[in-house]
RNA sequence: CGGGGAGUAGCGCAGCCUGGUAGCGCAUCUGCUUUGGGAGCAGAGGGUCGCAAGUUCGAAUCUUGUCUCCCCGACCA
């Protein structure tokens, strides 16, 4: 892509309702504008990196066994009668009349909507297991919104539902969501520690919160040092197999967020291995039992006969909140630092001398190459000086940066720059051009 | 929802106390010079001062109301 013809309202100044890195830098680096409290625009380059993450968030759903839908923004509030949670939601809920005096609400959550679906199509034992979700935008009116895009009103997220039998079925389905968040925060570049959680009236330890580690996180959590270099799953894990191991795994050691701290637990951990931080919950798995099956009759006939409510959980990944986490647990001084995962282009080609005839053909056909490969470039190709285009391409954030100038043609070399680490070389350009293939281009 | 702060050009701000032709920086446009870490000079365009009432000869400025946004707290993916 051109910068010419691209769309990238990046700011030099910083907006004054920007508090933290993650709301400043997107605004700056032309992701997002916004529109009310709490409620944004995608522009160009913030709109890839969500499609990125939510490709991710799809990529792993399906691995582990979901299966894809989408339902409406838009509710009967019936529905939400009917579990009681019309009244018990309060003012966090948007309630809309429509023009026939009909009760409708923007959609907070959908656990509602699909258990009704699940019970008019599914009457039998013989449904059994299902995990459906949909990544759809939700609206909470939060009272007070912040942090941009981390705490907005409107926001995109991924919310599966699973169906089964019994507990011990449910607790299948939840550790395949477990397994399943922690590949897909994985290959975002992000280390997250599953934690306990509240888990509401059902009790239980079937709950646990996602959480990534950042300064600016708005909740303090408790853990072993050791998960936060704990490496996931993979993708080659068998999720029709037993999970419970692997689960075991990332659960044995203490991990609670504030809301479940456990003083007196945590000071079995030994005191070199205590961390006690911040963090940004970017995902929940729950298991509640037959909460709603039972309330809104979503029963199943079993083999023997009589009925049984089903035993249901619900898994949320914040697509949206990801992308500020991603930023808090990624930038510095100069701006964003994009894991390859989800940069919205993986490679930024600098004109030093737009307009010199050398530079501007190696540039061109760096373009080229690095567009034909699949390796997603952006060639600014703007007038401006270089100065300001490697403050605006650091603060952009994309993992590489080729730079071509007259004076490194000269001597048939360009300049490569890794964004992550600072590190920079010389080389010639079909040497870079090999290089960045291997490096930007998704192998699959 | 309690407490605090702010709305003046696309962005960041001054002006308000003490009423009298609306300013600065960045950005934008034109020209010349410059060209490897947010260039310099010269010029230009752009604002019903959030909105509504009121006081006044006269309101960005004073009064009242109202809307919006931000911060702290409570709440939350």
């Amino acid at each position: 892509m051109r910068l010419s013809r691209y769309f990238l309202p990046t700011l030099k100044e910083t907006p004054s309702e920007a508090q933290i890195a993650s709301h400043r830098l997107m605004l700056r680096a032309g992701m997002i504008h916004q529109e009310a409290a709490g409620i944004y625009s995608w522009l160009p380059l913030g709109f890839k990196v969500l499609q990125n993450i939510e490709q991710i968030v799809r990529e792993e759903q399906n691995r582990a066994g979901a299966i894809e839908m989408l339902m409406p923004t838009l509710q009967p509030a019936e529905l939400w009668k009917e579990s009681g949670r019309y009244e018990a939601y309060g003012k966090e809920m948007l309630r809309i009349t429509d023009r026939h005096k009909r009760e409708m609400l923007y959609g907070p959550t959908n656990e509602e909507m699909l258990t009704a679906i699940f019970r008019t199509y599914c009457r039998s034992y013989k449904e059994l297991p299902k995990i459906l979700y949909h990544t759809q935008w939700k609206f909470r009116d939060e009272v007070r919104p912040r942090f941009g895009v981390m705490r907005g009103r409107e926001f995109l997220m991924k919310d599966a539902y699973s169906f089964d039998i019994d507990e011990a079925a449910a607790r299948r389905s939840y550790n395949r969501m477990f397994i399943a968040y922690l590949n897909t925060f994985s290959r975002m570049g992000l280390q997250s520690v599953p934690m306990r959680a509240e888990t509401g009236p059902i009790g239980g330890d079937l709950s646990h919160e996602f959480i990534i580690l950042a300064e600016t996180g708005e909740s303090a959590v408790y853990c072993h040092k050791d998960l936060v270099d704990m490496p996931s799953p993979g993708l080659d894990v068998d999720f029709d197999g037993d999970l419970q191991a692997l689960v075991d795994e990332s659960t044995a050691l203490y991990a609670a967020t504030e809301d479940v701290h456990d003083e007196e637990a945590f000071m079995k951990v030994p005191e070199e291995k205590r961390l006690s931080a911040r963090g940004i919950e970017v995902g929940q798995v729950f298991y509640f039992g037959t909460k709603y099956s039972e309330a809104m009759k979503a029963t199943v006939t079993l083999k023997g006969g009589g009925e049984q409510a089903v035993h249901m959980g619900s898994y949320g990944v914040g697509v949206s909140r990801i992308a500020g986490a991603v930023i808090e647990a990624s930038h510095d001084e100069d701006g964003i630092i994009w894991p390859m995962a989800i940069a919205p282009f993986k490679v930024g080609i600098i004109n030093l001398r737009q307009g010199d005839t050398d530079t501007d053909a190696a540039c061109d056909q760096a373009h080229q190459v690095l567009e034909n490969a699949g390796a997603e470039p952006l060639y600014d190709d703007s007038e401006n000086r270089a100065g300001a285009k490697f403050a605006r391409m650091d603060m952009i954030g994309l993992p590489w940066q080729l730079i071509i100038g007259p004076r490194g043609l000269k001597d048939g070399v360009v300049e490569l720059k890794e964004r992550a680490t600072g590190e920079r070389q010389t080389l010639s350009l079909d040497a870079a051009l090999n290089l960045l293939e291997k490096q930007c281009v998704r192998s699959e």
